[in-house]
DNA sequence: TGACATTATCCGTTTATGCGGATATATTGA
DNA sequence: TCAATATATCCGCATAAACGGATAATGTCA
């Protein structure tokens, strides 16, 4: 977890670059993301799997839902924190990445678990 | 040629992070890459083929032979260059990426063709 | 012209990834 | 206990990558 082959690998496909975007500043439930993304439940999961791998991203559980997070922390959390930076700022308003953040709007009335959208800062 | 899924698959394997750091300060031949990494040329050359796909390296030809560079410009150009340059930062001390650089300063006098190491700043 | 060097591409094989329906596990709440 | 919800993992299939020897294209130099 968190070697350098694993990150490259947790970053090699948009999809999971967008996952990683949309939680970079949240903390979201499966099937939030599920919503927001539009895709089957077991390949968000199966994204997720391998992004924890990277230690890209964190869970949090309670009960019911697992919450995930980006995780800055940990074995090169420098370069991970430097190359998601770089992701967002530089594809932020090109597509899929800005209508994401539109549906992740939309979806933060919608979910009734205890999902969190933009926690920004704290870097 | 540009677009974000080819730089996240330019990026997506060990040994194409290897090449781009090497590339980064550099304009190496296919040869000098061939020596410093210790692989078969097709390999090289394949991967080369893939970051140009990528617009991760640019090539110049002299009649004999092909220098490649990391390519800081064109469409993602600041992208490039942030990835690239937070990549070499945190594992430039990190194997195998260190022990590529000994390789490369040894290579510097036995090559005997135009190649260039170490051509630093000018970001 | 012929031997040699440089590089890209081809080819067959192996390995890795991706996909999404189905299933398994665990928890909640009627 | 039973239905519903949330999530992870399994499974079989399809596609994509990686590998490296062999070949091809091009250029050099004797």
């Amino acid at each position: 977890m968190g070697n350098v082959e694993n990150i490259l690998s947790a970053f090699s496909q948009e999809i999971r670059l967008r996952m990683a975007i949309l939680l970079l500043d949240s903390s979201l439930c499966v099937n939030c993301l599920k919503r927001v993304l539009g895709l089957p439940q077991s390949t968000i999961s199966r994204h997720l799997a391998m992004m924890r791998r990277g230690g890209l991203v964190k869970v949090r559980r309670d009960n019911t839902h697992c919450y995930y997070t980006f995780d800055k922390e940990g074995h090169l959390g420098q370069l991970k924190k430097k190359l998601i930076h770089a992701y967002y700022e530089n594809l932020k308003e090109e597509e899929p990445f800005r209508n994401d953040r539109k549906r992740l709007e939309k979806e933060e009335s919608g979910c009734d678990a205890d999902c969190r959208m933009g926690i920004k800062s704290k870097g």
